[in-house]
DNA sequence: TTGCTTACTTACTAATCAGTCAGTATCTTT
DNA sequence: AAAGATACTGACTGATTAGTAAGTAAGCAA
């Protein structure tokens, strides 16, 4: 098994949250491996190919994480999720969604379906996360379950955003606002 | 006076909300205009300035809309904001703000400053709203205004970019849902 | 009418881009 | 030991990129 894929998955992956995937380049990721591009080409055929490996294990990663918090309870499964996006804070990246979703229109088919299918696995995970959450009594909202979730991932995604550019503890304003308004 | 460059400042507004900043090019400027890609570099010497002049129309069309809405009741300023954000949802186009702070690290300083100073902009605006309408009686909302800005934004920008992937009146249903959570 | 400014075009350039293909060293399997 | 697969390198390519420098036609002002 080569580490080599792995590596270039991870560093891809670096690269789209700070650059964004039209930005990078073959060489931004062959260089600091120390491999020739080709190398990349190897592994990855064309670009979408290595954006697409990226959403997987983007995909993949979320699916373990749903997979271990599922004896927690609601409200402790939504911390969860908000400390994922505390971590990224802390890195000064953002999120996939949020670096891939506006550049949707530039991407292939077979790529755009991939930033659906993560859109998708996040948004219901947390609508059902919200909703199991309000029956239970943690949680105490107005409206759809589902657009309470595209309201708190939205609100996420934009902490990310708003604190690279604004500076200041945003994402921390918006995620204990975004708490409080749940219960 | 010249009205190309003008046109060059619309165009270029299309494209980066449809396509990204980073991701369009001046052949994308200057075929559509029947002009050269020298003309653009005429009116905009570097990409920068370009991005810059697009960043100013939208400020200052946004600075039109605040002074023409000035005697409007809160809650019929926050109408308008999201009238705004209707339009680009039926043009199936993203805001400024969703379309360039994900790319914020790969541009020019002064770029970034514009880009804070539109965001700046729309959030103190936005505050100021939600704060006189809630003095007044039309809003009721937890926490601070600036903090309820930042999430009220958010979910205009995010519904634009979920509306393009998702399909669907995700617009619609998150716009309904922010104003009735601030009554 | 001379001189200056505006708004370009023509004709480039050097760099970078994603992507290709033939070759090769190193394992692994038979 | 031979054959094949794996994981690359070396050496490219053609297209596209932002950007430049010189020239020009039209308008305007002294």
């Amino acid at each position: 098994m080569s580490n080599t894929r792995e590596k270039i998955i991870e560093l891809a992956d670096q690269l789209i949250r700070t650059k964004g995937f039209n930005a990078f380049s073959y060489a931004d990721i062959s260089a600091p491996l120390d491999i020739k591009n080709a190398a990349v080409h190897y592994h990855f055929p064309n670009k979408a190919d290595l954006g697409i490996a990226v959403i997987e294990q983007e995909i993949a990663r979320l699916n373990d994480g749903i997979h271990q918090w599922k004896k927690l309870s609601p409200d402790a499964r939504l911390k969860k999720m908000i400390a994922i996006f505390q971590q990224r804070y802390k890195q000064r990246t953002i999120c996939l969604v949020g670096s891939l979703t506006p550049d949707y229109d530039t991407f292939s088919p077979a790529m755009q379906q991939k930033v659906q299918e993560m859109c998708k696995g996040i948004l219901d995970w947390m609508a059902d996360c919200l909703e199991e959450g309000r029956e239970a009594g943690n949680f105490s909202f107005e409206g759809d379950a589902y657009d309470r979730a595209l309201m708190v991932m939205s609100n996420l995604m934009s902490s990310l955003l708003y604190s690279r550019v604004l500076g200041g503890n945003i994402f921390g304003r918006m995620s204990k606002q975004l708490s409080k308004d749940l219960i």
